[in-house]
DNA sequence: GCCGGTTCACTTTGTTCA
DNA sequence: TGAACAAAGTGAACCGGC
């Protein structure tokens, strides 16, 4: 469908403006008139409605207009109705998808702040000379302070106001003055270092003028690790969006709350209630539907109920008992019955060139045999697990494209087991990009990649989880994920603890890079059973908790705690692992089809399997 | 307005404006002729007359003429008349729908209420202002007001708190100005917090007070902390030393190893083997035996060898199987059988005056109902777990004075036993002094000792892992753990583990103050099943977690990822106290007589047992 | 060059107080 | 009453990744 592009949803607006005036300069802003001089958040507009979209959107902003809405919109007037200049942006197409969620920019700002320190070449070889000797104390050896501001302003003495520009500044008290009398840590440092170097070290630490100390700031290589890991996270979303390539940018639902924003301009309306029972109504049969609209199981359960009820209040009704489904009623109607199949198309040959950044020509070369490449032996080793699906209760159990209505919760069962395919492949997908993961024999990575995949799991769900209604919603489907789905599939302990833990870690706010970070610390656990090369795994793992630890202290200077938290939640999901698994064999007992995917990554194989 | 300055702006309502011509600073007001300094509700005017109008407004005022309406309007005349200053207003286009509304204003009030308070107390900013201003510094998106004016105030939704003018403006102009990434509302929240102490109640709670820096220094609090559980944590060991008063200095055995610094300087000599010999015919009757000489056991085994053997020796060669024990050998000749009484006796009255610097008159009254003080129904809660020892095997499997001549395993197993009561005693006693910790109902209390004893296991036997023996060596009794003895108590998986961990851990050279905070760290886990108050206990948790993060930077300057590996081994000892808990299930099995409290400190209960 | 975000001089509202 | 001020908002100019 043309709609990769978002252009889609706004078929009138963007069309006009291309063909409108056609020519450069003559373009004007679909909003209020004035020149335009560009597409801003897919509407061609002028800077005004462009920063007004972008405040109000970040804002949050909701307006009221007293004069029913039918304000002007000129050069003038725009000013006068934030309500109707806002209303008209949304009319026109303009989407909150275009701005960047808090993650995106938080990355961004903080690797542009480094990048621009680090280009600051020292123009004074005085510099120069106390530099080297900071790298004995403190690895980090800050001095940033004084790095910017100060050079380029051969001015005046006075202390110029306006002058620091400088980010930095923020972390050093000493900022308000670079003449302060107060020995700079770095001079106390310097000094300590060159008076008696190699010395004191047991005795004087804890008298140490140490005021100082490094601020955080990523080492060039911790730099290019998070970046790294953060595109490679990023791109193992990818893998998913490939299984459902129409889904994103398409959906009606809930408008404004794309990424983690939470609330949203525009709360559902009477047209999301019609585009839900629409998506409930149509046909669903084949993988290869090319229906546009994708299902969202919760949304057509909620175009049951009365008008006006939003998906979020919807599950909570149902989470509350308020709400009981419909005798009659069988999710298995709405829920992507083909993903089974297409997920088994795209693990199978994995030949897909979908994943961007990511190499993956060695895929093709599948067949070689031993670890020779070790890439390949461990994709052929991954591979032979989530194979399994080929063969599996995915085929036997699922005739393709009939619908056997099966009880909900085989069906949610079925689903999650799908999950977990496409679980598997993200994480492999992410490892891959995790410098020295592919160093490692190939069996040792195929433990990593199992034993953590309880990790991934609940690390992405946390990502994803929205708290205003306390489920997770899929990034590229919008759909909802509840506890009691999870109930229902015969979980008992289970559901509470990770949701819980989901809920705290998404309280943390971490960043994309985080998260990615993160996961990364938990794959490359040195500790895991059966595992080989321990000690390359634990090199690997520390360089990442290091970096981590550094990008936590960049990214959320007010929480200091957060590295220690975010470590605790690696035990944390050891324990939640073990309850699962634990709730797992029981609804094996139950379930007599689980996959055999499922089977092996839990080593729950009771008989043979090969 | 915006468009003035630009010229732009020709719409209809606004030419009025323009007809001033002159731009800038020669522009009239078009009501009275005063200098305009803006288009105030739709009409360029001056300060007065825009005052005039909007007071006029809200107060629905209405002016009658007595001129008839024909009143000049001058700078001074317009005073004169209200009526037709009103009127001229209106005539030239001021609108009423340009003063905001209720809702409009309501956001404003929040505002003023902040303001308001900020004004009573805070005696002189003055010297706070730069300070915090340097923390603060990087305001956010957006502007500031004009430009005289400074105050850091982001324009963003957030309701910033009105900051003194004055203050400010004279110290920040720079402050402004750089371009931090970092967020608004948590830098304005503590802008506020700082400079107006005390009362923030409403919104912001979190007043952390500097956002500064890491330098690795403890805080003066970390460094009682850190004293306070040091001491604590030796004090605990105590515990163990009065269960065997005479044992420490008495012991002729090995002379140069107590303390943890690991390998004896004087390895066993035939006068050791001796006084093993003859502390294994020595009578073990009851608890109160005045037999100077312990027993050890390992000791003693040595002495059967031939002559020349360390124990060190004679434990790998045991371990290799080079050796093997005698037939007729029978380890529990030269256990200390005694201890289970005496470890009895010291739990049940818990009023043994041993442990300094903490106090313990609580015991006293243990027998207090419910919580009413914490202590005391924790200690009662706890003691009802290892009082459990009273009743139990101990009792009735091993008849005091006589020795049945248990098979190994058993007599390794019933000290095992008796270890882990005195683990508990340890724990408990440990646990009190960590700061907080006795603030947690007495319940949680119970649930953090019982879930992390493997924890208190792990880390103390590290402690004193002697990596040359590669075995544990008791520090009071120097009696040896070997792992060949953990296997022949029958557990299958957990001592390779337990032993690589230990290794490892104590490879990692920490301090007592070092092992002591990651013993509290593990203990204060909130994420324990059936906890309560799990914020409390992260919030403890959490302090001493960067507690211990500054002393590893302090205490080990060299290694930097230290605090990484510690909190790593935190995941490490869950994973082995899951295997742990699935080797005893086996031993369980097998062994029918496993101490009522070790069934209740894992859950083992199969039967009954309140 | 396009299009995200950011900056900051500047406007327009309401509020304070002499 | 209105000069001075505070606060929210605006948009032209700019930055930087792609
Ligand atoms: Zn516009
Ligand atoms: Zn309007
Ligand atoms: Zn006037
Ligand atoms: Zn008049």
């Amino acid at each position: 469908m043309a709609e990769t592009q978002t252009d889609t949803d706004a078929p009138p607006a963007k069309k006009q403006a291309m063909e409108g005036s056609t020519s450069k300069e003559e373009r004007l802003c679909l909003v209020c008139g004035d020149r335009a001089n560009g597409v801003h958040y897919n509407v061609l507009s002028c800077e005004g409605c462009k920063s007004f979209f972008l405040r109000s959107t970040k804002s949050k902003a909701t307006f009221n207009c007293s004069q029913g809405g039918k304000c002007s919109m000129d050069l003038y007037t725009r000013r006068h109705c934030p309500a109707c200049r806002m209303a008209r942006c949304v009319e026109l197409g303009m989407s909150v998808d275009r701005v960047w969620d808090d993650n995106r920019l938080k990355t961004r700002k903080t690797l542009i702040r480094v990048k621009r320190k680090k280009k600051q070449p020292n123009p004074d070889p005085k510099l120069i000379a106390p530099a080297q000797k900071s790298l004995a104390s403190p690895p980090t050896s800050t001095n940033t302070s004084a790095a910017n501001s100060p050079s380029p302003v051969p001015v005046t003495p006075v202390p110029t106001p306006n002058v620091t520009p400088n980010v930095i500044s923020e972390t050093t008290p000493g900022v308000t003055t670079d003449a302060t009398p107060i020995m700079t840590p770095d001079i106390a440092a310097l000094m300590s270092s060159v008076m008696m170097p190699g010395f004191d070290l047991n005795t004087m630490q804890p008298l140490t003028p140490a005021v100082t100390e490094p601020q955080w700031e990523l080492t060039e290589d911790q730099q290019n690790l998070v970046e790294r890991l953060e595109k490679g996270y990023l791109a193992s979303k990818e893998v998913f969006k490939n299984i459902f390539p129409k889904a994103p940018g398409s959906i009606p639902i809930p408008e404004g709350t794309n990424g983690n924003t939470g609330s949203s301009l525009f709360p559902p309306t009477a047209q999301e209630a019609a585009a839900a029972a629409a998506a409930a109504t149509s046909d669903m049969q084949g993988p290869s539907s090319t229906d546009p609209i994708p299902k969202i199981p919760l949304s057509a359960l909620t175009s049951l109920l009365p008008e006006g009820m939003t998906p979020a209040k919807a599950l909570n009704a149902l989470a509350s008992g308020e709400l009981t489904i419909p005798e009659g009623f069988n999710l298995s109607d709405y829920l992507p019955t083909g993903l089974s199949n297409i997920a088994l198309g795209l693990l199978a040959s994995d030949s897909n060139p979908a994943a961007p950044a990511v190499d993956q020509e060695d895929s093709s070369r599948a067949s070689t045999s031993d670890c020779d490449s070790k890439e390949t032996g461990a994709f052929q080793s991954i591979q032979r697990v989530t194979s399994f699906i080929t063969n599996g209760s995915m085929k036997e159990d699922e005739p393709p494209a009939d619908k056997p209505k099966l009880p909900i919760h085989k069906e949610l069962l079925h689903t999650a087991m799908d999950m977990f395919a496409i679980l598997v492949k993200q994480t492999i997908h992410f490892a891959k990009t995790i410098p020295g993961f592919m160093d490692l024999m190939c069996d040792d990575q195929a433990v990593l990649i199992k034993a953590s995949i309880m990790d991934a799991l609940l690390l992405r769900c946390a990502e994803s989880y929205v708290p205003d209604m306390g489920c997770v919603m899929n990034e590229m489907t919008n759909d909802l994920f509840h506890i009691n789905m999870m109930y229902q599939m015969g979980y008992t302990s289970l559901p509470e603890q990770a949701f819980q833990f989901m809920k705290e870690t998404k309280e943390c706010g971490l960043t994309t890079a985080e998260f990615a970070l993160l996961n990364a610390v938990a794959i490359l656990s040195p500790d895991r059973t059966e595992l080989q090369n321990r000690e390359l795994v634990e090199e690997i793992q520390l360089s990442i908790v290091e970096t981590l630890h550094a990008a936590t202290k960049v990214f959320h200077q007010e929480d200091r705690t957060l590295f220690a938290k975010l470590i605790m939640k690696l035990t944390k999901m050891r324990d939640i692992a073990v309850v699962h698994l634990s709730d797992l064999m029981e609804v094996q007992v139950q379930e007599r089809d689980l996959s055999p995917l499922i089977i092996e990554l839990f080593g729950l194989e009771t008989s043979s399997a090969s």
